[in-house]
DNA sequence: ACCTGAACACCGTTCAAGT
DNA sequence: ACCTGAACACCGTTCAAGT
């Protein structure tokens, strides 16, 4: 399962809690997460499995700290801009796009009970700037709560219907279990066959940004 | 860990993948996920783990299983409604109101690669209602991917930032890490302790479905 | 047809050594 | 200070019995 070819880099730095954690986001990406285990991941680092221990607590800590290094890749992908509509839709697309590229690894972003600082760092300057272009501190948050929520729900759902083969698109069958009946099917092909996903996730985007007006200068 | 009251009712029916399934269900949402084990859920239904692989393929058939018990219940509360805004209304709140039934199954909606009949009977339904309603069949489905999307996120993250305890508002500290500054710990404050919820939720619902016109007649 | 004892490889974690 | 051998309880799963 694990390729040999790990065992010839890396052996000369020695471990560290950062090392640890990127090298699990990697296997992750490549076996997904039910093949990680605290002895692979020590093996894939020219190490035994109980050495890791003197670095994270245990495999929660771990993955906790796997959950942080994707909030660092979004909050580097999430700048704040002049224009507050384009602010919102930056914070969105960082969130979609980091959580395509870590598909494997996106179930932790909710099922470990955590807010990590790159988290809050993005929470705190998106706010800011929305306070700025003269919203109310409470309806920044709301708004900026609202986006999040649109974004995540679609990068998930994007994420459970891919079938990894962006090319082939009749592989949604894959996801049914065997008895399903045809005519649904068929509603599933074109329910989770989305031929635009960029276009679907702009739609509900839209709808929600040109809802919204320009704040009321006070 | 496992509380023994369970050993006297239930060993006269034998099991079934129905039985299994439900007591599976019962076990995630009292004692989350992880401690789902085949062995402890043989022994909750007076039976030994190995038992019950007459019933389910595997683990992860039996966790299938789950998915689609809890799609059951979606199914069940969103209704078709004469006004296609309500209708999609429904949608959102079914969604929202059982994953907030199920916070510790909620994870495994996403993680199985899985579209149970359930939930494509509810696309199905509700694309028709649309349809009927006058939109164009690929509007339909895009409307509707567009508020499943948002309302997935917007229960994802309530039941993420919920420690559980609706009266007391000030534990939101317990999903920071030790070392998180204060400042940075206020603004989860805020952003994650929400004054009120449905409210939050109706804002992106509203802003979505306020931006929408009526189909034009064809 | 359905339940089980025994067994397997694998898992997370501890701890007393080793260097 | 950091790595490890040995060991623990637990896990998913198989299979040849038992009834």
């Amino acid at each position: 399962m694990t390729t040999a070819t790990a065992s010839r880099t890396g052996r000369r730095t020695s471990l560290s809690r950062e090392r640890i954690v990127q090298r699990a986001l990697g296997l992750i990406d490549e076996n997904g997460l039910d093949a990680l285990s605290m002895h692979k991941l020590g093996a894939a680092l020219d190490v035994k499995g109980m050495s890791l221990y003197h670095h994270v607590a245990n495999k929660r800590d771990l993955l906790d700290g796997v959950v942080e290094a994707v909030w660092e890749e979004i909050e580097a992908a999430a700048p704040v801009l002049p224009d507050w509509r384009a602010g919102l839709r930056s914070v969105a697309n960082a969130v979609r796009n980091t959580v395509r590229r870590h598909p494997r690894a996106a179930t932790l972003i909710f099922s470990q009970q955590l807010m990590p600082e790159p988290a809050l760092r993005v929470v705190r300057t998106h706010v800011a700037a929305l306070v700025a272009a003269g919203f109310a501190e409470q309806r920044a948050y709301d708004l900026l709560r609202t986006i999040w929520s649109y974004a995540f729900g679609s990068a998930f759902a994007e994420i459970t219907w891919d079938t990894a083969d962006p090319g082939c698109a009749v592989d949604v069958r894959q996801m049914l279990r065997p008895g399903t009946p045809e005519d649904l099917a068929a509603v599933a092909e074109v329910f989770c066959g989305q031929s635009d996903a960029d276009a679907q996730f702009e739609l509900g985007l839209d709808l929600m940004l040109r809802g919204l007006d320009d704040p009321t200068p006070d």
